[in-house]
DNA sequence: TAGATTGTTAATCGATTAACAATC
DNA sequence: TAGATTGTTAATCGATTAACAATC
């Protein structure tokens, strides 16, 4: 019922993005109380244009009454079930540094279908031990732990001038899917996704429009 | 010299985030060995387009010679100074878990234009320790540490159900921008500046660009 | 019924890519 | 000179937004 063919062609990043948005949106609701929801609503609180909203749903769920909106729970399911929140996915984290223990430590990831299954590093003072309930090892058994898990998906979080070493030895592993938190292009097989997710590149952005904005303002600076 | 008035309009936020990309690999570079750098040369090394590279170097940039391209250091400096990597804009962390505990150590920001000077917590058991050389203060300081410091830069990074409140409190001392790390839509006054840092959605981009390949290949599972 | 909302087709907007003359 | 690369103008592509008939 809630199956939907989604053979369409491939999504464009934008939509992808925006659909975890509104299902933290609409799983903010009470599902008790509110039973269905339009896009216009959704839109008017995600400040996003209602049209988007309406074009985004119509790829995920089938239904959507005119007048009413779409049904609550459904909708959720139906976001969940076309992004695969709903079938775990495991994954490996390399580097369990800083950052790499905040992300093991993390429990939202779960509920979006994505389990770390084990860590690794390569500091054999981290090796062994426990973060998050995931358990630490050493480097060198990477592609024997993912061939035996069967995993796919690595999180790269180790220090820049390791991400590309660790990722070929990722990719020798057999991952096709890379979450990289190193501040590094990485090359790797154009058949291995590569997602980065470069802290400094959304720097950028911020830094540049307060800078703008500034700049508009008259650069008042001092306590406004 | 370098001085390069950037009165124009608004840029886009792609080529803002393509900046860094060059910026990293012009600095991965040797400085005497390599003197001069083509937009054809960067857009291989990154796999872009070198039209979209010439684009964006000439936003930043307004030397650029035929045939032998872009003097490299005085790129890396252009990029740089467009980017306000040059003068530092002083931070405040609000959120001292794991994951701001992870950013307050994180050296590589400094590079970026961004001092994080004080972090804020409402753990009184977190409250006054020392993280990467930042001291944590009770989150009843925060407006007028904000104030006297004369900071206008946030970074959020507490738990969801706190996100909205520390962000009216962000407002409340006169932050101009908040870099957002909670998985919350925050709903701030229109001049604030709100960068989302949402992984979930960079996530549900890996994960269904990783089922769309899936789906494709047949879905042989098992060990390829 | 009247009116809000739906899905969809058309118009607009912006970003990427291609084409090309100018230059060292 | 020949050829690679530059900056820029035009063409393409894709995403957002507007317009509108259909529906409960």
């Amino acid at each position: 019922m809630s199956d939907h063919v989604s053979n369409s062609a491939a999504v464009s990043v934008h939509v992808l993005r925006r659909l975890p948005q509104y299902l933290n949106y609409l799983k903010s609701l009470d599902t008790r109380e509110i039973r269905s929801i339009s896009a216009p609503a959704i839109a008017k609180a995600l400040q996003l244009n209602e049209v988007q909203v309406r074009k985004d749903l119509a790829i995920v769920s089938a239904a959507g009454k005119p007048r009413t909106g779409f049904a609550l729970s459904a909708l959720i399911n139906d976001i969940e079930s076309y992004l695969g929140y709903d079938n775990v996915n495991e994954a490996v984290l390399v580097g369990a540094g800083q950052l790499g223990r905040a992300l093991l430590s993390y429990s939202g990831f779960e509920s979006c279908g994505l389990k770390i299954a084990v860590a690794f590093d390569a500091d054999d003072s981290v090796v062994g031990m426990d973060i998050g309930g995931k358990k630490v090892f050493p480097v060198s058994k990477l592609k024997d732990l993912c061939k035996r898990m069967n995993i796919h998906i690595g999180i790269l979080t180790v220090p820049a001038d390791q991400a590309q070493s660790v990722c070929d030895r990722l990719v020798d592993a057999g991952i096709l899917a890379i979450w990289n938190f190193a501040p590094v292009h990485l090359t790797a097989p154009e058949d291995v996704i590569v997602q980065n997710e470069n802290m400094a590149h959304s720097l950028a952005v911020l830094s540049k429009r307060l800078k703008e904005k500034r700049d508009v303002s008259g650069y008042a600076g001092q306590n406004r």
